[in-house]
DNA sequence: TAGTGGTCTAGACCACGCA
DNA sequence: GCGTGGTCTAGACCACTAT
């Protein structure tokens, strides 16, 4: 334990953002994370800037040095630090805007406040799929929640979502479905993916799928099917959507070790 | 520092595989994570056990908790262990085989002994791109090497791999790029990517893709833009890739923090 | 209540890059 | 040689889950 900082320590601190509250549950890592963070996102702290070494920024915000480091490490990982031994940190260049993970055109534009609409086709309650359940790596005879979605921008079909979920929801309604998306429906009930994972390829489109999307002879379509694990380690949703190609786009990223 | 463990320690350190080489100049908990990964690959850990405990893993293996903590986190990163707080750790369900990141069919196939091969179809040394030069980021001016490569297995073509290169290699040739391929000859220069971005969609066909990779009328494909930066923040490479959809998908999984 | 992971401290020494 | 990140220790206390 240090002093509290002198007053060109509170000053810089002012420059980034830097105010921990010891008080809050969250974590000290968690809120050094989101500061920096939002002080790369303002361009406060500049594509290629490097920043205050480990063992200084502990000193001036009276923390422990692995706290910063599991900080900064977090960055790392999203790809948004970069850090060389010998070095020291920098701020990632630009082309990286949403590192970590993967991210989708859709999810972008829902930031950037593009209203995407949901309609429900389909649900079923009940429904046995022999393919299906296998995919879910359960037993054939288990009866699925059955369920077909389009997604629309701007009134405009985009994608077609059809998913199989082995759960018993009654309250499961298509207004839900409508308002707040499959995902934070099953998250109000506990029901929230620990892992997911997805497979992106592209095929030739049936014709009611060129119905539904509205394709054209030379119009593309991704193709992505999903797994999702709970905590348990139990499949909770099977999904195979697809995509106009002409409107949505993957991008990964990926942080060397 | 406790006790070296006593024999039933020793006993279950063997049933795992773990053997710690301490005058190693491979880090503790990174020794450790790959004996765990082996132990969770060669099925000694199960899909759904749960392994010991942090405490008393570090005591058993003389390792100071957070070591072992950084061992089992890194393996939680990449989806192969889940950690439940108040539960415990346990191994991920193996519907994750390859968690962590992007892996492609491709990279699979060679894995499993598929033999991949190159030609290099164009190979142009300071060739001019505006396009090119402002997705790389640079001066519309900079002299660019571009290259272009077909993919095949068992003697056709799956892919079709252009990229452009802001660098000065005079000695890139094209039996380089057929017998090591392009990462790999950069490496060797110290060329290595700290950051990659890909981003992954699909089009219709030109009529010479349909040429060079074979493809039939309502045969797919898969595009994937990509751009390699360096530590330093600069780009070295930018690639515009294109796959048959047939045999080719990108398999993205994600965990939960 | 007992046991687990989650967070944090206050140091230590080492390896690497650069001047 | 010096400053940086990389690794590691030996604890501490808290929060959550299951019983």
């Amino acid at each position: 334990m240090t002093t509290s900082g002198t007053a060109d320590d509170r000053g810089e601190n002012r420059r980034l953002g830097l105010h921990l509250d010891r008080s809050s549950p969250v974590p000290m890592y968690h809120q050094l994370a989101e500061q920096l963070e939002s002080a790369i996102r303002d361009g406060i702290l500049r594509p290629g800037e490097t920043i205050e070494n480990e063992v200084s920024l502990a000193q001036r915000l009276d923390l422990s040095r692995p706290t910063v480091r599991h900080a900064i490490s977090a960055l790392v990982t999203r790809g948004l630090l970069i850090r060389r031994r010998g070095v020291g940190t920098t701020v990632a260049t630009d082309f990286l805007p949403q590192a970590g993970g993967v991210t989708s055109l859709f999810d972008e534009l829902t930031v950037q406040g593009y209203a995407p609409a949901t309609k429900v086709i389909r649900l079923v309650y009940g429904e046995l799929d022999q393919r299906i359940a296998l995919r879910l790596k359960l037993d054939p005879h288990t009866p699925l929640i059955a369920l077909e979605r389009l997604r629309l921008v701007n009134g405009t079909a985009v994608a077609m979502l059809r998913n199989w979920l082995p759960l018993d929801l009654p309250d499961l309604s298509a207004a839900h479905l409508e308002s707040t998306g499959l995902y934070e429906f099953l998250g109000r009930r506990g029901i929230v993916a620990a892992a997911t994972q997805q497979i992106i390829g592209s095929r030739a489109a049936t014709t009611d799928e060129r119905r539904l999307l509205d394709l054209g002879r030379s119009d593309s379509i991704l193709t992505v099917t999903q797994l999702a694990c709970a905590a348990d380690g139990s499949t909770f949703d099977y999904g195979e959507h697809i995509y106009r190609a002409d409107r949505y786009q993957f991008r990964v990223t990926h942080q060397a070790a």
